[in-house]
DNA sequence: GTATTTCTGTTGCAAAAGCAACAATTTTTC
DNA sequence: GAAAAATTGTTGCTTTTGCAACAGAAATAC
């Protein structure tokens, strides 16, 4: 995430400050938390990646969000509106700090200084939330799976500055977080390469034109 | 927008306590903003409908979110990742309050009644934000026509509390929502309602089952 | 109150995407 | 370092979706 406050100072604060923390380890493939019931959670990834998946009725998965490191999770960002199952999977070994807040809104009574820091930043991380959704709303809004992966491309490329990238997951994932079938983002993948638009080894990604 | 503080209470005092208010008026179509550059626009709609749209390079419109009264919008809420135009177009006449912020992260130097309710509130507004936008994710993540009108359809009923709602929009204006082909659409709309599973007449709209 | 525009509804055809199944490769586990 | 599991890559076939075009209904403009 890209903030104007210091992100790892702010992580500091909350580990050194506030009584209410907990600092827990996960190992790969183990859930983090889930957002089903409120349990008032906000958490910071401090190392390791994590996705924020969802399993529809239809068993289709679909990573809402990929977290690495300092990125910033929990329900306080994820008013559940339907009945769909919220999980956080740790896709590597992953250290978390997890607080759990009585009303994040308003000022805690003690006065430490992470709350002070949360709540002067509170709308600025939000915010940043807001920009990563509205990014995959744009991605999913486009019609086709070709215009989907370019979009894609397009974002992880001017991310890095390089037309050169590495993609943060695998193909499988990819797929599920553009919500389209693997064997049909392959084929649309493999026409990209055919036609001179993008090159790819291993899990690098050339975008070729302009 | 479901908020726990007095929404027409802070637009009173967003109308009387701060002085970098303007209270303007839009005909249908009129464009109200654009999220374009910077502005620093934050607005309240007090009557009528506008759109969030977006236009992309194929000339495909979506309709990236709607607004009625109480609603809250301006690019505070919308960092722009892309190049493509988002605009807030009237649907019909509205009347919005614009405020220009220098940075609405810190507090006012005038201490105006409007500020403190705005900084004290500002993380539960942009939180409702959040979950709009995490519902539309929701929608788009739908692999099938059918599975977005059904999920679409619910979230109406559950919101009106009643299997029978009306569309906010007309059903060119919900495919763009959707994302989808208008025709195709209507196709999928047809087969719904010849196998029993919802019933339309005009722009409301029944849910049979269950 | 008539003309014009927008919206709804429909269809045939073409293109895209999904599904299922399987082999080859890579990664992980023990 | 062998076995198991996961990922990548591919393909034939089916289903879904998009596109284009048009007619009728409804809404809007003048």
């Amino acid at each position: 995430m890209n903030l104007s406050f210091n992100i790892d100072n702010f992580i500091k604060d909350f580990e050194n400050n506030c009584n209410k923390v907990q600092k827990k380890f996960f190992a790969k493939n183990e859930i983090i938390t889930t957002y089903i019931e409120k349990r008032n959670q906000f958490c910071i990834l401090k190392s390791g990646n994590a996705d924020l998946v969802r399993y529809d009725l239809n068993g289709n998965k679909t990573i809402v969000e990929h977290f690495s490191a300092n990125d910033i999770f929990g329900e306080v960002f994820y008013t559940i509106t339907t009945n769909n199952e919220l999980l956080v999977e740790a896709k590597s070994k992953c250290e978390v700090l997890i607080y759990i807040y009585d009303d994040i809104h308003y000022k805690c009574k003690n006065n430490c200084k992470f709350h002070h820091t949360l709540s002067e930043n509170l709308p600025e991380l939000i915010l940043s939330k807001v920009t990563q959704l509205n990014m995959r709303i744009e991605l999913l809004a486009k019609r086709s799976i070709r215009d989907k992966l370019l979009g894609y491309f397009n974002i992880l490329s001017s991310r890095n500055l390089t037309k050169t990238f590495s993609l943060p997951f695998s193909l499988t994932d990819l797929a599920d977080y553009l919500s389209v079938d693997r064997s049909a983002m392959m084929r649309e993948l493999k026409y990209l390469k055919e036609e001179g638009i993008v090159k790819k080894s291993g899990n690098k990604i050339t975008l070729l034109y302009k």
